[in-house]
DNA sequence: GACTTAAACGAACGTTCGTGCTTTTATGTT
DNA sequence: AACATAAAAGCACGAACGTTCGTTTAAGTC
């Protein structure tokens, strides 16, 4: 990798980092130069318009969020552990390093479900992958006996993401120090509904 | 009430409506001005900074909420049926005509969660209130029979509020036709839930 | 050492931002 | 009709915005 993607990257990194903050409109290239002791017009060169660093710092954001919560759960067992993995990593990737603002996509998913766009579309794509992997590994617990077999599990994803964005906005906008157990709470009601479940 | 109360009322309606759309902080006052074909310092000067502005727009949105939330709800039977109406009008809010772009609490929420300031310090009063009062009908509930005796009121609260967030995400973002069924199965399975509770 | 290419720079473009002043236009009261 | 007051407009400000230009520095090749 030469020279180029290496300050290709720490900007996408550093802008990253400030979208969790400021959004992605809020995202601007002076302040983004600044922070990087670079001229605005340096680092605008590695992308062809905003627009681009902007899906850029969306696809960079997700390939951590795979790192991060993604693959190590994967290797929890699968079915409920693995769910449970899931889960927790979740808890704990709102607040990495990397993401001082909380989760750019729930950040992201707010200020764009207006804006049409290729911003917003790949945004849109990336949930999607998102609530179909835990809906996969609701349907394995399926499989695994762990969950009732009329299981809903796209329902279930969707009720779990629910729980995730409770936990976001209990946890950053109202610093409930009960955040995390409130969410977990509401992971097991959810749980326990998954294993008795008569209809969808 | 004179001419100036009456466009400043205007004013604050298309802010709230506008704000609902682009959020607190891309709020813009040309944009306010354009809309309303009105210069831009003759609507400034209706305040004293766009901090005020801010603020009262979130505090409009607060009185209709009350209007168009609480207040249709209050006059449901206590207890259980009130939490639904409160449930069923707040999936009715979001796409209130006055807010195009879907709850302004929730924009707001993600915006401001890291933004110290008076806006804020509003905004988190607000969502106190709202919590506390679903907590209270929850709490009401108890002691209609309506659910079980040992009921975490204030987790109930939570929860539901994180079913509402989860619709607001699948409707806006996702357009998923199947948002409001799908929130109304959260919404189910916490109320079985809160029926046959045995630790909090 | 001469030449090529990649990377960052500095300056400026036209717009929009929030915020002040000063002036003009409406409104309302005697 | 004359006046007092309230409301809106006009104009300008400094700063920040995304973007484009031409230029300079640095790295690598022959």
């Amino acid at each position: 990798m030469g020279k180029g993607n290496k300050t290709r990257e720490a900007i996408l990194d550093q802008a990253m980092r400030l979208a969790s903050e400021v959004g992605l409109s809020g995202l601007s290239i002076g302040r983004l130069a600044a922070d990087l002791h670079m001229s605005k017009s340096g680092l605008f060169a590695h992308f062809q318009s905003k627009e681009t660093l902007q899906i850029e710092a969306l696809m960079r954001a997700s390939g951590l969020f795979v790192e991060i919560v993604v693959r190590p759960a994967l290797a929890a067992p699968r079915g409920e552990p693995r769910l449970r993995a899931l889960f927790e990593r979740w808890l704990g990737w709102t607040k990495t390093a990397e993401l001082p603002g909380g989760c750019l996509f729930v950040t992201a998913a707010v200020e764009l479900d207006d804006r049409p766009g290729p911003v917003r579309d790949r945004l849109v794509g990336l949930q999607k992958e998102w609530l179909e992997l835990i809906a996969r590994v609701a349907t394995t617990g399926v499989a695994e006996g762990h969950f009732a077999g009329n299981l809903d599990a796209d329902q279930l994803a969707h009720d779990l993401y629910a729980v995730m964005l409770g936990y976001h906005h209990a946890s950053r906008l109202m610093r409930d120090p009960r955040a995390a157990d409130r969410a977990r709470a509401g992971f097991e009601t959810l749980l326990t509904a998954a294993r008795a479940r008569r209809s969808a």
